[in-house]
DNA sequence: AATGAATGAGTGTTCATTCAT
DNA sequence: TATGAATGAACACTCATTCAT
């Protein structure tokens, strides 16, 4: 069963006030123009809000930004942890969870997953290093599996240093090119990038 | 011996005044501060110059990026042309030059590289047409030789029509992170790159 | 007894914070300067606010005179059509209550008429079309009086079509050379004047 | 014989290259902008010159003004001096005179005389002084007329000191409303402006 | 007489943010 | 929580003008 749902589901009521609105209208701003070409009047029409009112639920600009960053790269981290936690102990079958979980978040989230992938840097101070800590410990899964596969011999990549960061970036990238009425289901295409981060590893067929 | 030259070799003098100063402190501040973060009097003071006289070469802001990323798609779009021309008919070799070349660009030029990935966006009208006709003419490279290449039982992908896309992404990837004082040289990186793209392909080894 | 009240009395407060203060700092800035010779800081100036606060009124110069014409040719227009409304059947009787009040109207808001007559040009679009529609409404007043004139025989012009226009011009006139110390009183104008538009219209003598 | 020639025969070539182009572009410039909405990037541009070329002939903006003013004025007084000498004594054909050859140059040089109604007031010091002296002459030739007719019982006005002045304003006005499609011949104009002028003076038929 | 490069001041406008209510 | 008014700094861009050639 695909779930195609068309309204994003993570940025849901807050149960405080306009919030949620608040923060789906700067992520579509963020979205179309960039995180400095939006601007907080952008932001406050599409909250249907006033820009003063704005402030009363984030106090600057960058700390939209902060909150739509750390949503994502935590949601996306804890989509990948579940999934690899129910995905047994071989190696590949590990990657394979953990690229699906990440395939269906981007696809699903697909907005927000090009935003944390292109405005992170104007992200500074502590809200950055947050937002990168996530972001590392999720490559850290992937480093994680990919070692242990080396090591099994299910991999045989020579690099497997750098495998993770390059199987993130494909994953990363779909959200810059995904378009709903593709060729491709959520599915299909989480198969494909399993298939591809397993071939990156040089994965031996079982 | 690698060429790890510091100063960009694309953006030379260009015969007309300041024009190249401006291109390159457009390129830092674009790279640094992205498109709409960057302001031409950053621009300005990089090339040492007045803001209106930046005025006289580039008739508005967004004329600075069309000039950038056409430079950078047009010199990327030569560069693996003549290296695919160079590399016979097998499609593997083919393909390992394309990489190659390819990877050798971003390396050179990274902050252009890194700018025409990131700030492509905000380029509208003619100059977007343009750049993006030579971006996928780029990729057109790539999907040609993974067609050959399926085509004479070389690459064994079930998925040919994505692999020039997810080739190019890993390829472009590289302006993301990359640091000059990293663990591998530019050759190395090509080779590793080139060997990613031929897993990803599926390659059958001769 | 003439009203010779140095302050403008149309632009009163508008209850709405600095509104009346920033359109009668824009009418002696135009008026001084014309509309392209002031600035916006002019403006500022004149209505001790700061440059950006104008904006949160009239979110474009051209909005300033836009508001300004608006209401001078209301106005006028109103004004003419009350005087003529109470000034019995006969045309000359009619003509001579509609100079007396045109010129009144110009001696009174010298400066706005002299800007509704000078500036106009300025104006674009629907804003234009609005003030023109009310300057074309107050030279139709004029029009019908001559032509109800003309048909009963009271004005003996051979040019009816254009003696609207004339009148109109002479009235308009007055704000380019008037001055409050000068020879005439403003019910002395308006006779005058009144006298002027009946010659001018060959009315016969009753 | 209506001399409808189409391109205006005041601002002729004048032995200095570019001097007469110059002087065109700027009316046309200063006609359809304004002075201070012209820039002397659009008279350059008109001219087919260069930017900088301009300052060769006139040192500053303002002198581009003056020069156009200048010779309107000039003009203008010279053409209804010559019609008044030849026009004999009576001050009715001498001011029927004058009237048609105002008329005639308004009609013929309609921008300039457009320019010189509205844009006078941009002039300043010396320039301003000598274009204000030849405007006052012109008003000077009519005041003389008119003081003459009364004089003589020709004109029975009571405003004998405004007469001139209003007559100026209508001849002037032409210049705002002129068009050369319009129903009447530059001759039937003249006739019935100066028609205007008798009636405003109130002249009595001989 | 003519040009292209250069400049400093100024243009209208928008920015993120604050404040009083 | 919500608003409209307010602000100073900054924005992209244009101005009239000058200078070296």
């Amino acid at each position: 069963m695909t779930d195609r749902s068309p309204a994003p589901t993570l940025l849901r009521d807050t149960g405080r006030g306009n919030e949620a609105a608040i923060l789906n209208a700067a992520l579509a701003a963020f979205g179309e123009k960039g995180f400095h070409g939006a601007s907080m009047r952008d932001v406050a029409r599409g909250a249907a809000t006033s820009l003063s009112n704005l402030y009363n639920y984030f106090p600057a600009k960058s700390d939209l930004l902060a909150a739509l960053l750390r949503m994502a790269n935590d949601e996306l981290l804890r989509r990948i942890e579940t999934a690899v936690d129910g995905a047994g102990r071989r190696a590949a079958a590990r990657l394979r969870a953990a690229v699906v979980a990440h395939v269906g978040f981007v696809v699903e989230h697909q907005v927000l997953s090009l935003v944390a992938l292109s405005e992170i840097r104007y992200l500074t101070g502590a809200a950055r290093t947050r937002v990168v800590a996530a972001r590392d410990s999720t490559q850290g899964i992937y480093e994680e599996i990919v070692a242990a596969g080396v090591a099994s011999g299910e991999f045989g990549t020579p690099y497997p240093d750098d495998a993770a960061r390059n199987i993130v970036s494909l994953c990363s990238a779909i959200s810059t090119w995904y378009r709903a009425d593709g060729r491709l289901s959520t599915e299909e295409l989480g198969e494909q990038h399993a298939r591809y981060a397993l071939a990156l590893l040089e994965a031996r067929l079982p």
